[in-house]
DNA sequence: TAGATTGTTAATCGATTAACAATC
DNA sequence: TAGATTGTTAATCGATTAACAATC
């Protein structure tokens, strides 16, 4: 019953509220309405009860939501029930804390594969899985078809992985460097974390309120 | 000559125009129409000059921008020339990696302290900055007065945390964390990094493409 | 049945794009 | 001066909020 063209600000509430009906069923709630769950994510509960409807009607009138349907049916659209198969490159600081510290499984990924081009890096166990030379990228990708890759390397490094990444089938991109992918490969699917463009926003906020 | 209110929309949009800028010096350009600058950023000439023009105006009809000039103004408007202290709470993976990699100076920001609660991890010198213990985290700041916290703890470690520093006098939170400040701390200037629900958007639109 | 709350349409609000007069 | 391009106003587009009929 998906209507076309979701926005991608919908689509970007979607994580929290996977989020917050996860907590709910930790605290045993099973049942909530539109009203009572905008109260906890301040929120409208008109623009929970529109988010949900671009995907379908998931509610009951008089009754409200049930939690755990509601959260199953929210991992079914953002397709952590089909996880997507990636590889991680550049494992320096960044890289390492990334394959340690996040999820994948959790998040609709299985993460198969570590690469970097330093000597001293390669061989290194990181999550269970060894990390590869970077001159294996091929063979690699050709025997396992990885449909993501989780980009940590240097800014100047990128553009040619991302380019050779394409040619293999790679089709998604979690962008940690400063390089726009978007630019260059507009049939990408990008998703970009810039620490330094949060770094610069927070200041922005923080001067308007002491300033002037 | 800043008129009053700008949308976030138009913040979150800065930095990247602070890095564009700053490539075109690289390469030796001094000066730029927004119909340029928009074909390169693949935005609309009229957003670009919308955008400026919420604080000022930074062009010359017939002309252009002055590419040095307006990227000074930018970084002024970003608050890059007069840093906030900061300091980072929780060194484990996320937070060193942070530490070591980001640049935090380029950005607004003097990373002055670094805090744990690990006694393997405490003494440990990080970027020129000794790790300290939590428990002199009070002392710390009364005698600093950071204004700005990095957190890269636990999720469930975090609310107290918050909660002290802001009664020591922290206004801004970089926050690794799934905690939800703002629903707590409604006055604090929050800024999320959240990997997960990043990864979830990709998978998404992976699928989206893929599936049906 | 009566009360509650959804799904959905209509109204409002805000952001982006287009157009053009001002001016360098 | 003539050409170019901004700054700014007006038009369009999209997102959020409000309202309410449908229905459990």
């Amino acid at each position: 019953m998906t209507k076309g063209a979701i926005s991608s600000l919908v689509i970007r509430r979607m994580p929290r509220y996977y989020r917050f009906l996860g907590e709910l069923q930790e605290e045993g709630i099973t049942r909530i309405s539109s009203r009572e769950l905008a109260e906890r994510m301040n929120l409208t509960a008109s623009q929970i009860r529109q988010d949900f409807n671009c995907f379908g009607g998931f509610g009951q009138q008089g009754y409200g939501y049930n939690v755990g349907m509601l959260r199953e049916e929210i991992a079914h659209i953002l397709g952590v029930d089909r996880p997507q198969t990636a590889i991680l490159i550049g494992v320096g600081n960044i890289g390492k804390a990334v394959a340690k510290n996040v999820n994948f499984e959790s998040k609709g990924f299985s993460l198969i594969g570590l690469f970097d081009e330093k000597e001293s890096i390669v061989g290194q166990v990181v999550k269970n899985t060894p990390v590869r030379h970077i001159s294996t990228l091929d063979e690699f990708c050709r025997e396992n078809k990885p449909s993501t890759a989780i980009l940590c390397l240097p800014k100047t490094a990128t553009k040619p992985i991302v380019s050779q990444l394409i040619n293999l089938g790679v089709k998604g991109f979690m962008n940690f460097t400063s390089y726009d992918i978007a630019l260059d490969f507009p049939n990408a699917v990008v998703e970009n974390v810039h620490f330094g463009d949060g770094l610069m926003t927070l200041s922005y906020r923080l001067h308007e309120k002491q300033d002037n």
